[in-house]
Parts: structure tokens; C-alpha cells; sequence
DNA sequence: ATTTATGTTTACAG
DNA sequence: CCTGTAAACATAAA
């Protein structure tokens, strides 16, 4: 489920396989996924690779870089003699054999070793860029919420979007980056503030609960792991931990874990399935 | 056998 | 400027 946290994990993983490695061979199985020209990457090294907002970034020796946004259900799987890497959707791609029908991008690395894009519903891409069309890129995404984005900030952004439902505002990555829908949820059921609550409704203490929650539900999920699994070949049911952390998403018509008697309800806000308390989430009057 | 939902973002209609 | 909907696509669950 590549959010924040879990985009953040695979960037720092990979960039411990990756970092310094060549890329010898490109092969593109799916040509909408990749973007650019075969000489702009093969026999170019990985200097690095990094997070910023759900997209990765690999930088490359020709100066160059490469952005990978895996989307709903993209993946990106390292695998060589004795380890297999994967981050990204959660799904059974991550212990299949390789490559697949799934399997969109294939990069060699040589010497047995090869990085998967796989990507079922095909939404996620690859897109080889310069560093000023980086730049330009990224000038439509808000702030990272990590650290805490400005309150006041927040707040003069909201007197623009009045009418917005709290919940779609916090997954606007124009408004801040990295947001989904899992760690909406969670942000607003630890602030206890309905998701249909509007922007214009919040008062000073409830903007700073949100950028409060946000950052510790963030940080607690990036140390989990996200939902993201590194682990060897052949050990299956060893997940990322973040599952266990979650208070309401996907925890429909289960008891509120506040104890306080409401179940959770599933409703639909800004066009997404959202998970709430009703009775620690008062309705908006 | 159909319909519905799915972690995301963009384009477009109103 | 704003908001809501569909669409890019495949699969599992209802």
C-alpha cells in the first residue's frame, strides 16, 4: 500500500541493494509503463534513491533520474543470488516466481541481478527525467508532512477550500504530500474529528491534533516498515508491521478500539471508502 | 454470472 | 475557482 510510509521504506531499502549498481540491460514488457529512452539508462550507475511524496527517485550517473510511481499497485522487487527485496502492493507477486504476468519493467544488473516493476492494473509508471523536469514536477505537490507541517499554513490553505471535507483536504497532495487513504483514516479517527468535518468547521486546537497525529502515526509506520516485506526468498508470512497498528481502516463493524462502545462504520467521502468511529467522530452538525 | 470495491492521480464536465 | 465523476486496468470478493 504505497503511502508515504511505504514508499520511504522501499526508497531506503533499495538504495542499500541498488546504490552504485549498473544498470546493463533494460527490457520493457508493457511500453506505457516506462517512459523515456533505453540509452537515457542502460550502462548508467544508481547514485542513489530517495522519497518524495509517493514517488521514488533514482538518481543516475549520466545525471539523470528516474521517478517510479507505483500507484495502486505497483511493486518494485530486487532479487539476486540470496535475497529478494520487495516493496510496493501487497500481494502473492512477492514471493512468485519472476518475471511474470505482471511483470511491466526489467532491469539487469548483471551478475544475477535484477530489479522488477511489477504492476497489475498498469496505473504506475516509470518516467526517466531531467533534473529541471524534477523540479517542475514537483512544484504542484504540498509540503512533506514529515516533520509536522505548519498549522498556520494548513490553515490559510483551508480558507481557500472552504467547503472541503477534512478527509479529502488531507489527501490532496496538492495540500500535502504523501497522505493516502489508509493514513487519513487513522490521522483523523487518533484526532477524533468526523472525515466530513469541513475545513472551514476546524479550529486552531484541531489543526495542531492533526498535524500532531499525522506525524506520530506517519513516524510509527515508517519504523514498522510500512507495509512493506524484506525478507529472503523462501520466508512467506513475514509482513510489515504497520497492520497491527491500524485502528479503523478495514476494520469495518468491528468495536471502536477507544472502547467506547460505537462500532466502526464505512462510508464514502471525496469518492473513497472511509472508516470512522461514529461515536468518537461526531458528525458535523 | 454480474456487480462492486481496491491503495492513486488526472482529465473533464458542470 | 470549485466539486464530483469517470477513467487508466485487473482481480477478488459479494
Amino acid at each position: 500500500m504505497p503511502e508515504l510510509p511505504e514508499v520511504e521504506t522501499i526508497a531506503i531499502q533499495l538504495h542499500v541493494s541498488l546504490a552504485g549498481k549498473k544498470i546493463v540491460g533494460l527490457n520493457v514488457l508493457n511500453p506505457k509503463s516506462f517512459v523515456g529512452k533505453e540509452t537515457d539508462v542502460v550502462g548508467h550507475k544508481i547514485i542513489s534513491i530517495h522519497r518524495r511524496a509517493k514517488v521514488l527517485v533514482f538518481e543516475l550517473s549520466n545525471g539523470k533520474f528516474m521517478l517510479f510511481h507505483l500507484k495502486m499497485t505497483g511493486q518494485l522487487i530486487y532479487v539476486d543470488n540470496s535475497r529478494r527485496i520487495v516493496g510496493g502492493h501487497a500481494d502473492h507477486d512477492w514471493h512468485a516466481v519472476l518475471p511474470n504476468q505482471h511483470t511491466r519493467i526489467i532491469f539487469d544488473l548483471g551478475k544475477d541481478q535484477t530489479l522488477f516493476f511489477n504492476d497489475m492494473r498498469k496505473f504506475g509508471w516509470c518516467k526517466v527525467m531531467t533534473i529541471a523536469e524534477v523540479g517542475e514536477y514537483f512544484t504542484k505537490y504540498g509540503p512533506e508532512p514529515l516533520p509536522k507541517v505548519d498549522i498556520s499554513y494548513l490553515e490559510t490553505r483551508a480558507l481557500r477550500m472552504k467547503s472541503s471535507a477534512i478527509k479529502k483536504f488531507l489527501m490532496d497532495q496538492n495540500v500535502i504530500s504523501g497522505i493516502g487513504n489508509i493514513y487519513a483514516d487513522e490521522t483523523l479517527f487518533a484526532s477524533r474529528i468526523h472525515p466530513k468535518r469541513l475545513v472551514s468547521s476546524l479550529t486552531d486546537a484541531e489543526w495542531k491534533c492533526i498535524a500532531d497525529n499525522a506525524e506520530r502515526i506517519l513516524k510509527l509506520a515508517i519504523s514498522k516498515g510500512g507495509t512493506t516485506d524484506s525478507d529472503y526468498v523462501n520466508a512467506y508470512g513475514k509482513k510489515g508491521g504497520m497492520q497491527d497498528y491500524l485502528a479503523v481502516y478495514h476494520h469495518t463493524g468491528e468495536p471502536c478500539p477507544n472502547k467506547c462502545g460505537g462500532v466502526i462504520e464505512r462510508i464514502v467521502v471525496g469518492g473513497r471508502g472511509t472508516h470512522f468511529c461514529p461515536s468518537c467522530q461526531k458528525e458535523p452538525s
